[in-house]
DNA sequence: ATTACTAACTTACGAGTAG
DNA sequence: TCTACTCGTAAGTTAGTAA
């Protein structure tokens, strides 16, 4: 397990279940503690401390007023609910995670990629989890606007850390890596920067092979993306 | 709601999640309460404790030995588990739960149906709670044998519930109902009697509809039957 | 090895109530 | 009304141990 996963408890989790029945995923929901303890079957005290928990793990966002709080389950909240669907999936009906697949089309990157890559903090490492010598650059393809919510889903899900490290005076961020296929044909995995807000409309793709001379894409090209969500690591 | 849900706690669900996750919905598997500890984090005497309470609730199975438990969960530990999946897609994956549908081909049956219809008991209790005059008799469906454990699938979801009854000298059972559509055209509802291991390999459609002359069906015509799984009604 | 009992401990719950 | 505090009680957990 590369990523320090705070599992979340089981009541608490039931909480975070019920607030998805009432709506909370998709929007905030305006709902007191009274209302919330009678949908779960508890009493409003538990309800208010089970709010505060969830609160205090990022679960969720609260805006509380005298009428009612309102509360929106945050995207920590949803991975922690997605989680427990794709393991429901994979044993009750027996598929392997359906692939998510991108289509999109290569562009030029600043070549800042190479840089990265080339650094021995995140080559290493790359090596290590994800098996494959890392070719030093990035394949960068753009993504539609109307697949950046499965981008997110995807990104809430499980992930292979790259860990941060400094190199002299420059410190680089920890990363995480989504293994990947492209155009169904060679391995890779997509990149991103675990602190900052990344632009959700490019996917840096890592590969082993020279992505653009091996599979002979110009800008411009279209490639299909697809990756098979992981499954959190038992123990 | 009309079935007595007895609501498993959190803790209990967690520990039979994570003997789904162990394999153990598919075959028996043999684990120590030491290393379902080991698998939940918690201690011994707990993983004990919760496997006693698991089988006492029907939830599973066990075959205790010295060497290590057997455990297989069951039809009804599935149907928790199924329920929270269909649950967590509906509302993460946006999904009306998809349907379920079976091939068939209509056979005669022996007028049983229409006698029970009759029954005053049942009778209004389908008024009341499908919300439809069911004409008297039923639609005999044949389904492949291959299809028998989409169908147990779909008996372990959730249902409306006819509550059994005396009529003078005979006592009737409960019965199990779940809404269909025949032919992607008229609604009607496969009922299978609660207690008593039944015949998979017929369904029992009832109907407002006299369905075979509606739909000019004769004995070997295919019929599709679709059901869309009920959720469990919150509250 | 096992499972599971009892007893001590620790956590979660909920009634009362303040802000 | 709300949320959330205190605190006594109930429930879940775990150490020790028996079978």
């Amino acid at each position: 397990m590369t990523e320090l996963t705070v599992q979340i408890k089981p009541h608490l989790w039931f909480t975070l279940y019920t607030l998805m029945r009432l709506g909370a995923t998709k929007t905030a929901i305006k709902i007191s503690t009274t209302q919330l303890s009678e949908e779960m079957g508890g009493s409003q005290q538990s309800a208010s401390r089970h709010l505060q928990l969830l609160e205090s793990e990022n679960m969720i966002e609260r805006s509380i007023s005298p009428e009612g709080s309102k509360i929106k389950i945050t995207g920590h909240g949803q991975a922690e609910l997605d989680l427990v669907l794709n393991e429901l999936k994979w044993y009750l009906e027996g598929k392997e995670a359906q692939t998510i697949e991108f289509e999109g089309e290569v562009i030029s990157g600043l070549f800042e990629g190479a840089y990265y890559i080339s650094k021995e903090g995140y080559h290493n490492q790359i090596v290590d989890h994800l098996g494959f010598e890392p070719f030093p650059g990035t394949l960068n393809v753009r993504i539609n606007e109307e697949d950046f919510d499965r981008r997110r889903k995807l990104e809430r899900g499980e992930y292979i850390r790259l860990e941060g490290f400094k190199d002299g005076e420059r410190s680089f961020g920890a990363a995480h890596c989504f293994p990947c296929m492209v155009n169904d044909e060679l391995e890779g995995a997509l990149i991103v920067a675990e602190r900052s807000i990344h632009d959700y409309g490019v996917m840096e793709i890592i590969s082993p092979y020279y992505l653009r001379r091996k599979l002979e894409l110009a800008d411009g090209d279209k490639v299909k993306v697809s990756f098979l969500p992981l499954r959190r690591s038992d123990s």
